[in-house]
DNA sequence: TGTTAAACGAGACGGTACGTCACGTCTTGGA
DNA sequence: TCCAAGACGTGACGTACCGTCTCGTTTAACA
């Protein structure tokens, strides 16, 4: 067994955490368009290097502060029917008040960066698909789904549903409205 | 009756002309994120005061493009019955190849910018729900749709999974696609 | 007979002279190796491209405001004889007293970059020479030359050494100086 | 009778050659300019601290270099005459082909830090005109020299003649340019 | 048929942030 | 204690665009 150390000075996990900190506050303090590195940094009480040294853009840190928060939340009920399961998995999914600057964000950073839009497709978005799919997964086992109707269009309905709302800002995001569409694909797959 | 002519010389639509096409060929060519202002002023042979004059950003001009394109294309489809209706309104607006650099565009540049969020939403979006809601209104007088199902969240699930495909990349946007959703739609509104 | 502007905006002659001025400032208080692009700009009230668009790089910009401050100030004596001549002119030229931290700056960054030793030797150094040398040719005419000596040669002698005291800060550079020199060269012609 | 050792590791040689050589290829490969430290440590296969541990600058790790190429090389020419010291002096001080990417390099330092420049000084430069002044003085025992001559004079026109040249670089710098040199010296000081 | 006034092209202007470079210092494990 | 390695805070670099401004020129309606 040998150290797996990189020679050299490591990395600093002080720097790190005052960068991913220091992002979030920036961001919620004045939204993703004024966000810049050299914010960040200042406010970190960081170099800009250390910053471009670890992430490629500021939108990578971003996704990071995020992962690190969600990190623990990602929960998947499992209440032995596909209503029961829908209904806690949107209302709570549904609930992500506060989350909205960072989220809308993350989506137009990735518009513009195909390759950051990889990196938060893997690392985030991707994630929570998996997460419903489980769900579903679940009541097709059990014979809730009708064998003719295809899991994934179902996933792209209900986070279509979210992201649109979350973009647009048209209609509520809230729990009453997490429930409304747990009944409506309930009655869709039927 | 008066002339509504103001005094001095006319704006030129010449110019006008050739900054809507050269904003949409420096789109098409190196994308949204490559887009500004001066680039466009060049390609176009027009003074950068020239766009500032007549619109507030690049987006707005983008979206002007887009609006001068799109003017005739929004048909209402009325086949009789709401699952034809939907088939045909669908099928067609899956099938925007060739649209998405400049749709993500504007919705990166809606994301970031709330001013400029309001016109696309207005100027846009809305108009795309409107079409779809005078589907839905008529297959609700006809009582193809459960009466305790909101049209508007049936707007959300359609536009919903069509921006969030646009925006993922992650799955087909065609014809098929608009045909699989739309069966689904018809489902889940018995 | 026709306008011989270029079209767009004149060049700021406010701003040209904003930039030269804060530079000798700069200089003058805190020394070469402390000017900066960024300081000269933000004292003068200007920004960094506006100096970049006229200059290549600070030197330049020291060496303008060496010149637009010198440039009436080169006088060639003409009191009839060589030591005569000599004398006013050394006496006039090493009292150069303020002036060192202009020309050692420049001095350096000629040898650090030979662009702008090139600028540097034809608009500043050899408007020196030339001077000199027309003293040295009128003593040519009036034979107090010796035929055999290499009139460049002398002028190497007389900047030499007051490049040489400048660079080194070794030894008095004042009028005594330069009379102490003159009548060393006068010594060595004859 | 004492060890001089020191506690710990002692310093190693082999580093310190490495450095020295390092700085030389560098600056004869690349030029004073884009001499850096980093580059130095990595070229010499150091860590950056070894240099700064011992140097304080880049530009006194040239020195060094300067002063161990040079050291056996300064000979004071003792030929029994002014004219023919001079002449050997000169014309193998001119001859310092290769030297000038060094010497300019340490003199623009010298320019812009006047802590590097006392070094510079002391070290290197008022070796060389002790040199001379041995030369000086032996002639004025023999009454070569007039003695209203200042022979610290002599020295700033021979080592200024010397250096303007190298700084310049508008006429040769070898032999025959000592000679010329050495015999207007003669001329001057009868 | 000139006068008036706004739009036009060009491009310089004061700014802001970018991403990079090198500085000189600090912090590891190993010699 | 020194060493190689390399991360750190700092600060300036030169560039790209922003949105505004000031030129001389063009183009129409009005006088």
């Amino acid at each position: 067994m040998t150290s797996d150390r990189r020679p050299g000075r490591p990395r600093s996990e002080t720097a790190r955490r005052a960068i991913l900190s220091a992002a979030m506050e920036e961001l919620q303090q004045h939204g993703y368009a004024a966000l810049t590195v050299e914010g960040i940094a200042a406010r970190a009480g960081v170099g800009k290097q250390t910053i471009y040294r670890w992430w490629p853009s500021k939108a990578d840190v971003v996704l990071d502060s995020l992962l690190d928060l969600a990190a623990e939340r990602i929960t998947v009920p499992d209440e032995g029917s596909l209503p029961a399961d829908l209904v806690a998995f949107l209302t709570e999914t549904f609930e992500q008040r506060g989350q909205r600057p960072v989220l809308i964000g993350l989506m137009a950073q990735a518009l513009l960066d195909p390759v950051f839009a990889t990196a938060f497709r893997d690392r985030f978005l991707f994630g929570r698909r998996a997460a419903l799919r489980e769900i579903l997964d679940r009541a097709i086992a059990r014979g809730e789904i009708a064998p003719d109707v295809d899991p994934e269009l179902l996933i792209d309905v209900v986070y279509g549903v979210l992201w649109y709302r979350l973009l647009l800002d048209h209609a509520p995001l809230d729990a009453a409205a997490g429930r409304q569409l747990a009944s409506l694909v309930v009655r869709a797959v039927r």
